[in-house]
DNA sequence: GAAATAGTTCAATTGTTATTGAACTATTAA
DNA sequence: TTAATAGTTCAATAACAATTGAACTATTTC
């Protein structure tokens, strides 16, 4: 695997995020990244095997929630703020901020 | 069956919203009775049987995004909008107009 | 009270998704 | 070049969710 596909802004699909959002494990991920600027797969404090944590990033990414940018032995991870911002004005936001 | 349960703001939980709404069916239904005050089941717009429709107004219902009112052999249904707006402010305006 | 209407529930099937450990790949460090 | 590290992929399983038609329930109308 040498490139990691990200999907556009406009394959952007509201369902598939929403989708990817209604997992209890995959939008702790998402709320956890949000307080940080980029991390690591296993900075995530989401206490799941690491197969498990890939399988969720995966959907993450594919959805276009998070970009996964590869360096060294390490991906880092971040939230495509101003993507989903641009086409999903304030949905971001919410989500984060809620309870 | 002559009660129906909806659940309270306080016990409205994100994932469970974002995963009622992760559903292309059942997105379309919120979209589609955000353009109505009221509406029955069968007004929906949505080409599904029956028993289809009758389980994803269930999973809206529970996840607290509808309110189903009985009247005489008919369900009307709404959109929680000032209890959702109430507790996830922008979340629902998001999410029907997009696109 | 019989028929029509509006919707629910049931049971069966199909398809999807989460989860896991083990094996694998790629990169860096010793 | 070997070992360690970081993460992916694979295969198997288990759990869950969507879909359907048929049977059912409740209400209204004739």
């Amino acid at each position: 695997m040498r490139e990691l596909f990200h999907p556009t802004t406009d394959q952007f699909n509201l369902p598939t995020i929403l989708y990817a959002l209604g997992d209890p494990n995959r939008l702790q991920i998402i709320k956890n990244l949000s307080s940080q600027n980029e991390t690591t797969c296993a900075c995530c404090n989401v206490n799941l095997p690491k197969s498990a944590l890939s399988h969720h990033f995966k959907v993450l990414r594919e959805a276009g929630l998070i970009y996964v940018r590869l360096e060294g032995k390490q991906r880092y991870l971040s939230i495509r703020y101003k993507e989903l911002e641009e086409r999903f004005p304030g949905l971001l936001n919410v989500i984060i901020k809620s309870e």
